[in-house]
DNA sequence: AAAACTCCGCTGACCACATTATCAG
DNA sequence: TTCTGATAATGTGGTCAGCGGAGTT
């Protein structure tokens, strides 16, 4: 089965902070899909094309791919760019070389990561399995695993449908709750019917995006344009020269175990990942996966398979990381 | 027009600790 | 001058609080 969803690779150097990345450089500065002006601006052909710069035919058969769109939307915050420089490389790695990102982000392809679900067809049978699972969280830097997902393992195996906007139910929705203002996730609950139908969805958007007043999000195809050019532009201008003195430190540094992004004692990580799991080291992403409890996982499958949008909210019993992974149902 | 409010983009502080630099003996 | 040990300083990245400008009410 081949999936073309993308995973880190920790050992590759990256070359911004993540202030250079998360919020410069994304298209209006914040996160992609999280305070991002327009959600899902990647994530279909015309826009994927747009940005790239490639033919819409190309960028179509990319962005219908349903299993990487899942991974991407679904990735923390400080990803976002990262997804978009993965999804460049991908783009490349199929379509050969053209102008646009140089982030120089190692990519793992995760055909070789042998997923064992049935999604084809976009269905949403598709149950983790733990040698996937392994492979894939192994993939993850180490940083998104532990402040970030605070123990989800649920997290990169995720119903494809969840990147498909349904702008109707979208619009002016997403955006303009004031208790998210900071941090949104921006997705759609994918209710079943919306599943069912959301490969063909993603499929007509790119036509659909032609059309003069079609919206995705708040944005028309117009604005959407724009802001991408305006994006193109800033990229561009990106820094990717900064320097780093000692290659160890960094190496140290990328080790680190992390507490909400700072630094973590180490012995503090074995006890927080007992507890509010928002650190994890490399043997405690060993068991990532392999010690979810089978009734976890079945409920985790289950929410899965029923399109469930609070799944989310069942992690994280500290409200400093709840708001994180708020889970926003249209 | 002004005030109050919200949203958005962005910056920099914070953390631990291995490595590097400096100094005294 | 060179070596050794002790101490101080440095640098590394992800996250989030908060600032200020822009837009809205």
């Amino acid at each position: 089965m081949s999936t073309n969803a993308y995973a880190f690779d920790s050992s590759f150097p990256r070359h911004s902070t993540t202030s250079d990345m998360a919020s410069s450089d994304t298209p209006g500065g914040g996160d992609l899909f999280f305070s991002d002006p327009f959600p899902f601006l990647f994530f279909n052909p015309t826009d994927v094309a747009a940005v790239h710069q490639i033919p819409n035919e190309t960028a179509s058969s990319c962005s219908l791919d349903p299993f990487s769109s899942s991974f991407f939307s679904f990735s923390p915050p400080s990803t976002h760019l990262e997804n978009l420089s993965l999804y460049q490389q991908h783009l490349e790695t199929e379509f050969g070389n053209f102008s646009g990102l140089d982030d120089g982000f190692k990519v793992v392809k995760s055909e070789e990561l042998q997923t064992g679900g049935d999604y084809s067809n976009g269905n949403q049978n598709f149950v983790p399995q733990n040698n996937a699972s392994e492979n894939v969280h192994k993939s993850i830097q180490r940083s998104y695993s532990s402040s970030c997902f605070d123990g989800k393992p649920g997290f990169l195996l995720q119903p494809h449908h969840d990147t498909l906007i349904d702008s109707s139910n979208f619009h002016g929705q997403a955006m303009n709750s004031p208790e998210n203002s900071q941090v949104r996730r921006v997705c759609s609950t994918g209710d079943l019917q919306n599943m069912e139908s959301s490969t063909q969805t993603n499929q007509r958007e790119g036509s659909f995006l032609e059309e003069a007043n079609f919206k995705v999000g708040r944005y028309s195809a117009e604005e959407r344009k724009e802001k991408i050019s305006k994006y193109r532009a800033k990229r561009s201008q990106r820094n990717f020269n900064k320097t780093i003195k000692y290659a160890c430190r960094k190496t140290l540094a990328d080790n680190r175990p992390r507490i909400r992004g700072r630094f973590a004692r180490n012995d503090e990580t074995g006890e927080n990942s007992k507890g509010s799991c928002s650190t994890r080291n490399e043997e405690e992403d060993e068991f990532w996966f392999e010690g979810m409890h089978e009734e976890q996982e079945q409920m985790m499958t289950w929410r899965m398979m029923s399109g469930g949008g609070e799944y989310m909210n069942s992690y994280g019993s500290d409200p400093l990381h709840q708001h994180q992974f708020q889970y926003r149902s249209f």
